[in-house]
DNA sequence: AGCTAATTGCAACTTAGTTGCACTATTAAA
DNA sequence: TTTAATAGTGCAACTAAGTTGCAATTAGCT
């Protein structure tokens, strides 16, 4: 684990404990880079910060087990591939929820905004909301 | 345009033109499936519906199109497939914007909801808001 | 140390979406 | 109404995302 910095190695060991993961090599490492970088990252942006030294089929399948125990969870996009956040806020420590991503139209850089918790619209009868994905789209301060 | 009923016909031929679109047979079939479907479609959902009767890339196309012109815009999703509305709203005839949707996490159907405006969450100094998507998850009346 | 179940890599696949090019159809203007 | 320019279509071939099956490996127990 020698690209790990020593803070995040105890991290990223304890997070994969809490989420009841096995301590793996990929896992140690991507999991390191969602703590580093902290915005939404698709499978081909982890495959280039591993330096492809895993295989595409484990990095997406490691992500399917990391969002199956709610360590990350997708954040939608309107790129044709798939965005993941971590669902854990490094300061809080706690779980985030339904919190609003802005994507940059320029840039395509995706950014976490606030997580306060929004008002959402009120649904029609017999239907059960489990979560809820906002998105908002324009320029960012370095690109307007 | 055998496939159309006279209503849609006429109403589809307004839409084209105003949106500065060329009237051609896909583009006049794919509006009318909008038109008629009243939620998000795929692709995938389209050329079923026009039953393969065009080539899949001038569905693409004709999408791309509409999308451009602002006919139709695309609705998020945490399927790996685009899934796209109408931009007008057939009752009142005005451009809907930043309407939520529904999504059932059973049947995958996709809903729109009200058209109401919400309170969207304040933005950093510096960033420009020009669109938003917002997607609530969870079973719907036939499905909870 | 040794067992078992979970994880990995590889090869081969499916499906979404794109590009280039030759051909055809729409439109606007003569 | 014919026609010329431009926009749209179909086909073939491609890229890129994501999946599946299987054999080899490894983490986490006792």
């Amino acid at each position: 684990m020698i690209y790990l910095c020593h803070m995040n190695e105890i991290k990223v060991n304890e997070l994969l404990d809490k989420y009841g993961l096995r301590k793996t090599e990929v896992r140690k490492e991507i999991l390191d880079v969602f703590i580093t970088q902290n915005h939404a990252l698709t499978h081909h942006d982890l495959q280039e910060r591993i330096r492809d030294r895993f295989d595409r089929v484990t990095v997406f399948r490691t992500l399917s087990s990391f969002e199956e125990k709610g360590l990350i969870h997708q954040v939608l996009d309107n790129s044709n591939a798939a965005k993941y956040a971590l669902s854990v806020d490094e300061k809080s420590q706690l779980e985030v929820s339904a919190h609003p991503h802005f994507k940059c139209e320029d840039c395509h850089q995706t950014y976490c905004l606030s997580e306060e918790e929004l008002a959402l619209p009120s649904l029609p009868d017999g239907f059960i909301m489990n979560k809820s994905h906002i998105l908002l789209e324009g320029k960012c301060a370095h690109c307007s």
